[in-house]
DNA sequence: TATGAATGAGTGTTCATTCAT
DNA sequence: GATGAATGAACACTCATTCAT
């Protein structure tokens, strides 16, 4: 009986999710979210009250959900430049799926500072202290140049999300197809890994942090 | 009397972008923008037509201002070094002064990629292209790993714009003061400038390049 | 079976009559009526097709009650004194229970002068008639100031019903506490009949009616 | 050039007004209150901004008024029973200018005792206490039935109010034409008048009070 | 008998825009 | 050159009502 419920209620969030997050159209009306989820406008407003309580519910998740893989894999037992590699991968891979979560975020705490706790009330651990001890310990071993573990991870936040962000922008200018912008995308996270490490990233997945050790 | 109408007109544009690129508030409605310049609502039709004319108007002028910094920069005769190091400077001085600029353009573009010839039509160079020989003669003499100079310039870009636009929340996460922010975006332009060439950055200014003179 | 029909069915009609009549929740929505009652709000159109259909029920109901012992007050064998002092009592024990049935209709009517009819089709008999020939002999008799049977009633119904729709203006304007004001109304009864008589209010009560002969 | 917004802003209140207080439409619509006026609802908001601050105003202004009128009487110089005389004639007129605006105070504060203060907060004097003093006096010279000065305002109040009120209703009970009902009205005056005073009501005029000097 | 899901019409309100002066 | 008045289109939201089960 519930089912129907469900399912067009998860219909509306993810077309919802996707007009926000994927299309970037942070904007959509209730109207166009109705429209592309072809149902009645008045049934978002059955389901989740306001725009508004949509839109929160949706950033929470989505931000749970991308806190949650970030913090499993910083807070791991892999060796620094594997967990370095497999954030990059995820991040980016994440970026892509939902190239505007993060700007969003990041205009809207721009605009009202005092909302930022909602963002950000739910994580449990800085990812600057999670990688910090393993980053002394590189730098102490003369592996990578000296760098305050806040600048390492703005380093690597921006370069992962950056040019999705500016997708548009930069297939324009270097006169990209959208298979090569994917090619570019694609090269990044080695690119970033080598910016970062000057040397070439490793092969990882998400798995080895499953059947890893204490290798480091 | 023309006297007036060119005061009054550049009082409402440069209220306008204030609104718009410093203070972030894209939402900014005519009677807010009349209000904070204290001229007509009416006014702001009167000379710009509509309230998207306005904007356009603004992020042309905006753009080719920062695009024609940048492009002397890349164009000039300093080395290499000096080139990149000059850029971060204007670039994250610029992003300073206008930290909503960019993230507008890429939202904006990113839902209506038709528009974005309006903002990239006036371009005469890629910069990639301009940085791209000297890029080359480093990356032979060993000077640098070697990076394509499509991402090498969205490396620097994007870990020159990414922090300011995520100001609020790296402010909250890392339980920064105004003060402990703004120390962090002046070191920034050293860190860049390390991550990258893995040197110290040179104090350069935007005066040498008139009188330079080949060095390189 | 048809039990719990009738069950359910009575549970919401008391609920709105509550809803409407004593708390003067007009605007009441069908899905306040049906939380109010614990009942789904869908079963309000099952039952009574419409809100409106179920508003018209109610009141229809409780006027025709109403009426109802108001005739039977006016057209008994009671002597005259004794019969307004019984309408008195009983009218404004009634607007007591029901403090908002009076102004409903009368705002109602007022807007709607064609749906009078629904409201007073079931009378059979003004009450200014009911009292006419007693009112005619007390005049003539010399015990009471000449007037029409509509004053008379009019002014008994005026004096009964107002306080009461005023109570949160009177309690206000003379500092009196909910006690106070009960106290207040309680006077007001014989006050009524003191400003109608010029002598004491006798004691009567709605016994009287059954067990009384011709005593006038 | 105010003249043309001071014309149609009093267009809109007096359409309101009428909407509200004279023909009883309490619910009216922005979009209803514009259409009688035959102006854009938007306007609406633009003069008062929403529809609860135009009812607001509105109030204010016929409550103070109607107040004013009141208390000017009351607390004139006048012999007892002239001021009553004016009293029930200034009252009575003015419910049947606005017979809409008293029940709309009494609904309102029944439903959101907390608003009272609103609506009488502006009062600078209480009726009953305006004509203690001289009730007492007449009362002490037999001149009137023993009675407080609070339940002598409420049925002054009460007699004039109700009838108009309930003008649908007694006109159909009672089969009156317009006009009848008019001719009752004014009749009333003088019943309510004789119905206190048991005595015929002079003949009086609000003129009086200004050439009047302590004749009490 | 009873209900959750879904809808259409309507509400107050905002805003960019135009018009008359 | 500049403005107050006025408008139309859109928006989020509410509600009584219907439908399928």
């Amino acid at each position: 009986m519930g089912e129907e419920h469900q399912q067009t209620q998860d219909l509306i969030k993810e077309t919802a999710k996707s007009l926000f997050f994927k299309k970037g159209y942070l904007k959509a009306t209730t109207q166009e979210i109705a429209d592309e989820a072809g149902v009645n406008r008045a049934l978002i407003h059955y389901y989740f009250r306001s725009r508004d309580q949509l839109l929160e519910m949706l950033l929470d998740e989505s931000l749970c959900e991308k806190k949650e893989r970030v913090r499993t894999i910083l807070s791991s037992d892999l060796p620094f430049r594997e967990k370095i590699a497999l954030y990059i991968d995820v991040v980016v891979d994440y970026a892509l799926e939902f190239p505007f979560l993060e700007p969003f975020i990041i205009s809207e705490t721009a605009r009202n500072p005092e909302k930022i706790s909602e963002f950000c009330s739910k994580d449990r651990g800085k990812s600057s202290e999670l990688i910090g001890p393993q980053l002394e310990e590189e730098i102490r071993k003369k592996r990578i140049a000296p760098i305050s573990p806040e600048h390492f991870m703005v380093n690597l936040s921006a370069m992962c999300h950056y040019p999705l962000l500016a997708k548009s922008v930069l297939k324009t200018i270097h006169g990209m197809t959208e298979a090569g912008f994917k090619k570019f995308l694609m090269e990044r996270k080695k690119v970033i890994y080598a910016t970062i490490f000057k040397e070439e990233m490793p092969e990882v997945s998400l798995n080895s942090i499953l059947k890893t050790t204490k290798k480091n």
